[in-house]
RNA sequence: GCCCAGAUAGCUCAGUCGGUAGAGCAGAGGACUGAAAAUCCUCGUGUCGCUGGUUCGAUUCCGGCUCUGGGCA
C-alpha cells in the first residue's frame, strides 16, 4: 500500500491557499509548501505568503525555514519535502502538497533522483564565460560533442540548460538525455491525488493585476528596500522572486516605480501562463476550474472529497 | 477662425519612389529532471480615419471633411 499524498496547486492567484487550508481542515491534513519563495524569512508581501492567522493552527512545513541570502532548489525541497512527509505520517495525517512550483512537485512526487551530477561552481564559471566571449552556439557545439541527444532536444539560446548538460557530463561522464529518459520513467511511489486549481484566463489576468497593486499598498517597496540594506542583490536565489527582482531595480535607479509595477503584472502574467503549461503537461493531473463549480469553495472541496474517495485516500462518507 | 503635424494590428510606431503592409510590446501556444517566481523556443490580414479626384490600379499623389496634438490670433 503506498503512502498517500495531496497535491493542491495551479497558477499564480488562483486562490490555491485558502483552498488549502480549507481541504486540510475537512480531511486532516498538513501542508507542505512547494514554493520556491515562500521558504525564506523576510519575503512575505512578495511572496504571499500564508500567515500565521491563516493557518488556523494547521501545521506547514518548508515556510520562512531560510534566510534571503541562502541557496535552494530542488534537491534540498526534495529533501525538506520527504522530511516533512515523515513527520506528517508520523501524525497520522495526510500531507498536502500546496504551491505553484511544478518542477519541485515533480520531483517530489516522481522522487526524480538528483544525487549525480552535483553542480560544479567553477566549471559552471568556465562554461558562463565561455558562453559570452564565444557565443552560445559554440557552447551548444560542446554539448553536441558529449551528448548529442541533448543537444538535439535543448535550443543553443537556453545557455543555462546547455551548461546543466554540459555539467552533468563533466561530473558523472554519462548523458543527461539518459539519466533524464530513466527518471521519466518513474512511477510515483504515493498514492496520490494532483488537484490543479484553475479559472478563466482574463479573471486570473484580473487577479493578478489587483494582487500587485495590494502589494505595493502593503508595502512590498519597504520590504524589499530592508532586503537591499541587510545586503541582498540581484544575484540571489530569493531575488529573482517575482516583486523582488523588478523592485530591486527600481530601488537601484534602472527603472521607475511605474515601470517596475507594470513589468511586475506582466510578467507574474507570463508565469501564470508557464506554470499551466507546465501543469497541462503533466500526467494525471485532475483539473479543478473555480468557474465550473460556481467559485464556491463549498462546492470545490466536495468535489475533491469525492476524487479522494474514489482513490480511497479517505473513509467512504457514507 | 487660421497655420503646422499626425490618423496604419489591442497599444507604440515603421513602411509602401503608386501594384492592398511589418517591427516592438501586449496576447496565444510550447519546452523544461540540482538556477524553475529561473531559462528558452514558436506564432503577425489589418475597411492602412472618411469621402471625392487623378490612374489600368491609391493605404501611398491631389482636394474636401472628421478627429487628435501643437502653434498663432
Amino acid at each position: 500500500m503506498k503512502p498517500p499524498l495531496i497535491i493542491l496547486t495551479g497558477p499564480t492567484a488562483v486562490g490555491k491557499t485558502k483552498t488549502s487550508i480549507a481541504l486540510a481542515n475537512e480531511i486532516g491534513g498538513e501542508i507542505i509548501s512547494a514554493d520556491s519563495m515562500q521558504v525564506y524569512h523576510h519575503m512575505d508581501i512578495g511572496s504571499a505568503k500564508i500567515t500565521t492567522q491563516e493557518m488556523q493552527g494547521i501545521p506547514h512545513y518548508l515556510i520562512d525555514v531560510l534566510e534571503p541570502e541562502e541557496e535552494f532548489n530542488v534537491t534540498i525541497f526534495q529533501h525538506m519535502a520527504k522530511e516533512a512527509m515523515h513527520t506528517i505520517y508520523a501524525h497520522g495525517h495526510i500531507p498536502i502538497v500546496t504551491g505553484g512550483t511544478g518542477f519541485y512537485i515533480q520531483a517530489l512526487l516522481y522522487d526524480i533522483d538528483f544525487t549525480k551530477g552535483e553542480p560544479d561552481d567553477g566549471y559552471r564559471k568556465e562554461l558562463e564565460e565561455l558562453a559570452t566571449q564565444k557565443g552560445a552556439a559554440y557552447l551548444h557545439a560542446m554539448l553536441q560533442e558529449v551528448d548529442p541527444e541533448s543537444a538535439e532536444l535543448i535550443h543553443a539560446n537556453n545557455v543555462k540548460r546547455v551548461i546543466r548538460g554540459l555539467e552533468f557530463y563533466h561530473q558523472t561522464n554519462t548523458k543527461i538525455s539518459k539519466h533524464n529518459e530513466t527518471e521519466q520513467q518513474k512511477e510515483s511511489p504515493y498514492a496520490f491525488a494532483y488537484f490543479v486549481l484553475n479559472d478563466e484566463r482574463s479573471s486570473l489576468y484580473e487577479r493578478i493585476d489587483q494582487r500587485v497593486d495590494q502589494m505595493i499598498f502593503d508595502g512590498l517597496v519597504a520590504e524589499v528596500s530592508a532586503l537591499k540594506s541587510r545586503g541582498c542583490n540581484e544575484h540571489m536565489t530569493s531575488m529573482q522572486g517575482l516583486g523582488y527582482k523588478e523592485i530591486l531595480a527600481y530601488l537601484n535607479g534602472t527603472s521607475t516605480l511605474e515601470e517596475a509595477i507594470y513589468i511586475l503584472k506582466r510578467d507574474t502574467r507570463h508565469f501564470a501562463k508557464r506554470q499551466l503549461t507546465w501543469f497541462k503537461r503533466e500526467q494525471e493531473v485532475i483539473w479543478m476550474n473555480k468557474k465550473e463549480y460556481h467559485y464556491q469553495e463549498r462546492e470545490l472541496l466536495i468535489a475533491m472529497k469525492n476524487e479522494l474517495e474514489k482513490r480511497s485516500m479517505i473513509p467512504c462518507q457514507k
